[in-house]
DNA sequence: TTTTATGCAAACATTTTGCAGTCAC
DNA sequence: GTGACTGCAAAATGTTTGCATAAAA
């Protein structure tokens, strides 16, 4: 088993631990959507998480569900969703340190960074304006090298 | 007539000239919408901007329209669209300098700032990434001063 | 007069909700 | 066995589109 996988397991248990402990229940449907994303390359509409679930497991999952999981990812913070301009959302995976999101207007890749200057700025304009900061999104548009 | 009204007015004659050397039609709908979001203190929703024409001015006006005013004005680059995150888009007139939103999550209030240090970074991450960078969306979330 | 813009209603797309049945604990 | 979760279908929401009419140039 590589570290990929194992960190995936790892990751699913606690989850389902913490699940447990709410008093609430685990079902296989919000264990293979974790698992899509987790293995995701980009970030996936509600329909995208629906299709790829039935076509990679085999199990059976409507959309209402994929709908209700995400909701209750993003109350626990484990996921995050973006719209790149087209009025879908788009979610992934909140794993990893805040970063912010490079999008091109051409092909709709994106492209994730994180900058230092920029997150300390946001702290500042924050409290600046006596805001008690939460989060924050910052989306760049542009062409990519590959569409320039 | 003060000088906020004059400034009204040259901007709607301007966007009117400009209508006009396109070829296209000017209409009193899309004056009122604009005079509407000139003199709006908050971001407006479709819904809210047709409300607002018909109650100021007493004119029929369908929401299609709206949303088609609204269109045709962020393709003109005079609007910018913004999403607190509930699935609305509201709308701002896009007259000044780029800027920025603090938008508070528990009364929803919109504050605009700009802060050139993060512009300059933003350039920065575009370049390092070879994005041609065409815009950019910042909102940081939190609680506002009020509502804490 | 010619062409575009409007208003209405129908169509669309995405997301949410109600409910009966299933599954986890 | 109880209560939460699921799938389905219906409903709700926000936005777009087709078409006949009205208005601008």
């Amino acid at each position: 088993m590589n570290n990929y996988k194992k960190d995936f397991n790892a990751f699913l248990e606690n989850f389902k631990k913490h699940v447990s402990k709410s008093g609430l229940k685990n079902s296989i449907q919000k264990d293979y959507i974790l698992k899509i994303l987790y293995f995701a390359e980009e970030h996936l509409s509600v329909e995208q998480i629906a299709n790829d679930v039935k076509v990679k497991y085999k199990i059976d999952i409507g959309i209402a569900t994929v709908y209700r999981s995400m909701k209750f990812f993003e109350e626990l913070n484990i996921v995050e969703s973006l719209d790149v301009g087209d009025g879908i959302k788009r979610y992934e995976l909140n794993l990893s340190l805040h970063h912010d999101h490079l999008v091109c207007t051409s092909c709709s890749k994106i492209i994730e960074f994180t900058d230092e200057i920029i997150e300390e700025q946001q702290l500042k304009v924050a409290s600046d304006n006596n805001f008690d900061l939460k989060d924050h999104v910052m989306t760049i548009y542009g062409i990519c090298e590959d569409c320039q």
